[in-house]
DNA sequence: ACCTGAACACCGTTCAAGT
DNA sequence: ACCTGAACACCGTTCAAGT
């Protein structure tokens, strides 16, 4: 029960506040989509809900947005706002490089379920615009081919915002994606490995350890590594008079 | 049309078949739902629609299935199946490492939208087992560390589903993913980037060609062979003294 | 035991009607 | 011009009631 006051009669109210609730636009509607879908995730980010924590109707917010879609791009690029990527320092390159991709995945994860409906847009608004500008100075520092340099900032995004999506999924599933959290799964996990007929299922049986294994970064890590080691051998040209190995 | 018989006198019929339909079944569910996905993509995969094939109500389904994620699940072993893996040839294991990863992506983009839900599912059931256990073959020819080679089975498909992912998205936005039918709105991209006032984002604008290129499976062939090109060397030991590498 | 109609608590989007 | 109540055409899931 909320505490009332004294019974104020009607003629000393206040004359009825402009309005108790500030006027709509697309800044706010964004930033309280982005609230709603941080505190509840996906399920909790409807055009209903948000319409509903502004005080309105969900039709009032199409005045603003032409669809749930485009409320998505825009609550998207607000993330992507938070991204920060530092002036090229050509002689490590390669390290700024996979410092950006780990930002990129530490800000989706940290806005839950944003990761989810991130993939698969070419961001061209405005914060992803200048994101990607300043991405593609550090890239180009590397001295690889133009073409490479533009695969690159595709794929590297792709790579964060894919182990982004993972991790939402994780904390969707057990409450958070701290691996203490669901250590006992995956222990669980491990022994139906373990516990498969070794004659049929010898590599997994084998490996069971290892394909369970759960220690924070690593296997992301262990995929950054491989892109990284891979732009930097394009980037460098091979020895003079040897010749790369292969097929 | 389909060609009609002599018309049969109803005393001629058969008893009245024991149901117009057949029994529901498990099976019979998860063969709706994937024809049903694979005509329609995801909106027309509700329960209630593929109860409706099946000419019956929502609730029925819900003694095969759990609820609609279990369902899914079905589904993508089901596609899965159709991943086949061939035996190791320990010499080319790195080529079989590729090929295995553009069937993935083949596979899943071949049934619409599979993809956007196939990430981050720890597939355990026994079709995506029996193909786990014939990828860690291959990879553990390559003569990596166990660790690695559990990596790379989990990263490996992850690139192959992101792939896929944006493929069912584009296939969405445009009917297909022919690039032929969304080659305008790729050329208006590019004009767009080049638009750009060049001051404020220089590499945007002295890229835009190669940011919007736009041939078929080139990005994708470009980081598996970054991925692939890691892997191998991590399995060739660095030419201490005078070590010959590959064959 | 198995199946299901109807209900519950939601969706995104549209549109006529209000101010 | 801006806003919105109510409606439309859907969802996934539950459950009491039927056979």
């Amino acid at each position: 029960m909320p505490q009332l006051g004294p019974p104020i009669p009607p003629w000393q109210r206040a004359p009825r506040a402009p309005r108790s609730r500030p006027a709509l636009s697309l800044e706010l509607i964004v930033s309280t989509a982005l609230r709603l879908l941080d505190e509840g995730g996906m399920d909790a980010l409807s055009m209903r809900k948000v319409a509903d924590a502004l005080g309105t109707g969900a039709a009032s917010l199409y005045a603003y947005v032409a669809n749930k879609e485009e409320l998505l791009e825009h609550v998207l690029d607000r993330v992507i706002g938070e991204f920060e990527v530092p002036d090229p320092e050509p002689e490590r390159w390669a390290e700024q490089v996979k410092d950006g991709v780990r930002a990129m995945r530490r800000i989706l994860a940290s806005h839950r379920d944003v990761a989810r409906f991130a993939m698969a847009r070419i961001p061209t608004r405005g914060n992803a615009l200048h994101s990607i500008e300043r991405f593609l100075a550090i890239l180009r520092t590397s001295g690889l081919p133009d073409q490479a340099v533009a695969y690159a900032a595709d794929i590297l995004p792709l790579y964060a915002t894919a182990n982004a999506y993972e991790d939402a999924l994780w904390a969707e599933r057990f409450g958070s994606m701290q691996p203490e959290d669901y250590e006992p799964f995956i222990a669980q996990l491990r022994d139906y490995f373990k516990g498969l007929p070794a004659d049929r299922f010898p590599n997994i049986t084998a490996l069971a350890d290892v394909l369970t294994r759960n220690e924070g970064d690593e296997r992301f890590e262990f995929g950054l590594d491989l892109l990284v080691r891979g732009l930097q051998s394009l980037a460098t040209p091979p020895p003079a008079g040897a010749r790369p190995p292969g097929p």
